[in-house]
DNA sequence: GTGTAAATAGGAATTGTTCCTATTTGGAGG
DNA sequence: CCTCCAAATAGGAACAATTCCTATTTACAC
């Protein structure tokens, strides 16, 4: 993977933000440095981090694909009232895969939780 | 909500249906009784009875939607090989809800797992 | 029957994402 | 430094899934 300025801006904006940002979020943001920049290369660039690993997508069910700079797998919670996504410190992934082969027989190679809920802030 | 056969015809297809059909595999089965029903009607219809909790809508993260005839809140295996989506006895929802609010502080209204997997059929 | 609010058909529009192609650029080797 | 070219980009078209719009039809209360 060759350098580019553009993919730089990308996965640093990725890196930066305290938020899960949308392809559309990260697009707007590095507009900023470089105005001419297209979605289509935020998209490519931001599929390309996954592949290589540098960052991760956050499944979001009925809603635009989010990104994340925290590569271990782990849950998250999305606010029903803010829209926001945090990350929960996942816990025990691995029984929780034992739990559900054993009651099926599957083989499970992965599984992605979302709740959804009210955030500390938002219950105020 | 009035009665309609299209919107009969839709829910009998999601309620005989053995597997997770799409928007668009009841939209053809239905067009065999109904051959000038429209796909948007088939959503129309598949969302209303959602909302009249008549079925509910699974969460497919990169695919589209699927409805279910099961209302009890349970999770899925999607079968990375075969696409089938099979359904998990759910065991202890509640408990799940309780852990994630004690570690976030969050009021956790609902969540959605999906595991990825190979199912027994593929797995000879 | 008749009137009307609710439902439909059909297609346009929207949204999110990927694909295509002509153009530009990073960086390896002279 | 140049030169070259594979890899990357810009820009927009295409695509897939879903929702929206509007004229027409229909269920059903009276």
């Amino acid at each position: 993977m060759r350098y580019s300025k553009q993919r730089e801006a990308i996965l640093n904006s990725v890196l930066w933000s305290l938020d899960h940002p949308t392809a559309e979020m990260i697009y707007d943001y590095v507009k900023n440095d470089i105005p001419n920049i297209s979605l289509s290369t935020v998209y490519r660039n931001l599929n390309m981090l996954c592949d290589a690993n540098q960052i991760k997508k956050v499944i979001m069910p009925n809603h635009s694909e989010r990104f994340d700079k925290t590569l271990e797998h782990h849950n998250h919670v999305y606010c029903a009232k803010c829209h926001h996504l945090f990350d929960i410190p996942s816990s025990n992934n691995e029984s929780i895969n034992k739990l559900v082969e054993k009651e099926t027989g599957f083989h499970i190679m992965t599984y992605d939780i979302v709740f959804q809920g009210i955030c500390n802030n938002c219950k105020k």
